[in-house]
DNA sequence: GTGTTTTGTTCCATTTAACGGAATGCTATT
DNA sequence: AATAGCATTCCGTTAAATGGAACAAAACAC
């Protein structure tokens, strides 16, 4: 699954390359890399040696295998405290995280997937868990289909022509048709609910997020667990979930119609 | 500056890139990379437009300049997760800032610069802050020093001549007899001390923690202000963070002698 | 310990993919 | 409308990356 588009085949090898690094395969060798990119060993040599030298991937201290390497912590580091959406969101997710008492989130779109930008854990002890720069699949879950719901027409059927529909939870949405028509009732309402279409036994309220030119940039919401939160209550919380991504929307500089 | 010494000049290219971009410089536009570089502008602009393609970078929301993308957020956060020494570090890093009451780091060596893995902040009002990930020059401060001093004496010397001992704070050391000194009385006295080397009314405490090869691979230490730790409490503080380097030390297969 | 397989590293002739100077296009600014 | 400061595209040239194959080093089996 190499991926093509882009101007220089090296930067698209190099981010193959890094992309065959996850959470659960943080080691990998040289043939395992090799075979998974369908690349040249000498070729794959090469690059994996050249992307050590600067720091992009590291060694595993017994020499078994590469992992990826200190400098992208950096560069993650300095990518996030640079992010002014983020620094601009923190407030208001602590302030909604206090009002509902669940964890808070901000997410962004970028291409046709959602990361988990910021994030204010609720202090209950069962509560639930996201993690900073997490990539999220954009039809499953509030956080996830306010990101899209309100672009302009165009934009999503281009997303929705692009994106697999793969089902994560019982309740992932798998039918171009339907995810159509939720997005539809995602506008109408003015935020996203959604009730186990990512993680067992959890929920999630989100709204959008506008920047100065009015573009909806990101979306801010809670995720709770069900069995703090029934159904009843979403009308109940939502409100406070619509003012934050207000607030955020305004202090970015969006000017709010009526 | 650009960087020299690795196989595929393009993973060079794209380092020193990335490179450009820092905390105080986030944003930068084709023109101030391709001068700063030295890189004709439209071999700059082909990478720059590669480098979005693939997330490395992303434009800014006015479309005024290039920033560190999403991606490397997602990476940074990869290669978090899957470092077992800063899993491992975690609760010994907990336990010594509980015990100290001040702010505990967790540092490496990557090549000629310190790099802080962890940290768990002291609950203090009054305390010193760090970010994971951010890089650290080898020759100022306990948690920096700790991390070459216990190396074999031509590595150190090695280190010594390659790195550039610029002014960071009134006590930093910029004598190159003086720094090796210093780093003899570190190794005698099994951990590092500092007195505003890095920041104004701060000292720090440090000691070298060893993997299952015997060899040093980290530093576990601590950081406070000045007012409140004198020069007398070091050595009533020091037993502490030498222990908790033991500790995970041990707990990395280190064996000790003695 | 010896043979065998697997994995990692180096070489080098070939060719393609990256290069970069120059021309063009696009926005602000005055 | 003119200018300046950028960003983008073009295209002939060439060096830089390529990858097959040979070699080296571990890891494994017996």
């Amino acid at each position: 699954m190499p991926s093509e588009t882009s101007a220089v085949r090296t930067v698209n090898r190099i981010s193959d390359i890094l992309n065959c690094f996850t959470s659960k395969q943080p080691l990998l060798n040289l043939t395992t890399i090799s075979n998974t990119l369908n690349l040249p060993k000498s070729t794959c040599h090469r690059l994996l040696t050249a992307l050590e030298a600067q720091g992009f991937l590291a060694r595993d201290t017994a020499g078994r295998g590469y992992r990826l390497g200190y400098q992208l912590l950096y560069w993650g580091m300095v990518a996030q405290t640079t992010l002014d959406l983020r620094n601009e969101a923190l407030p208001s997710l602590q302030a909604l995280c206090e009002t509902t008492g669940e964890t808070a989130i901000l997410s962004i779109r970028d291409g046709n997937v959602g990361i988990c930008l910021a994030m204010v854990e609720s202090s209950q002890s069962v509560r639930l868990t996201m993690q900073v720069g997490r990539r999220i699949m954009l039809h499953a879950g509030a956080s996830s289909k306010v990101l899209w719901a309100f672009l302009p027409e165009p934009e999503i059927r281009q997303i929705l022509a692009e994106i697999e529909l793969s089902p994560v939870q019982v309740n992932t949405i798998t039918d171009r048709e339907q995810l159509l028509l939720e997005l539809g009732r995602i506008r109408e309402r003015g935020y996203a609910v959604s009730f186990e279409e990512t993680d067992a036994g959890a929920m999630g309220i989100a709204a959008p997020v506008y920047d100065h030119a009015g573009q909806p940039i990101a979306g801010i919401g809670i995720a709770a667990p069900l069995s703090r939160f029934p159904a009843e209550r979403v009308s109940v919380m939502a409100p406070a979930v619509v003012d934050a991504a207000r607030a955020l929307s305004a202090r970015l500089g969006a000017r709010m119609n009526g």
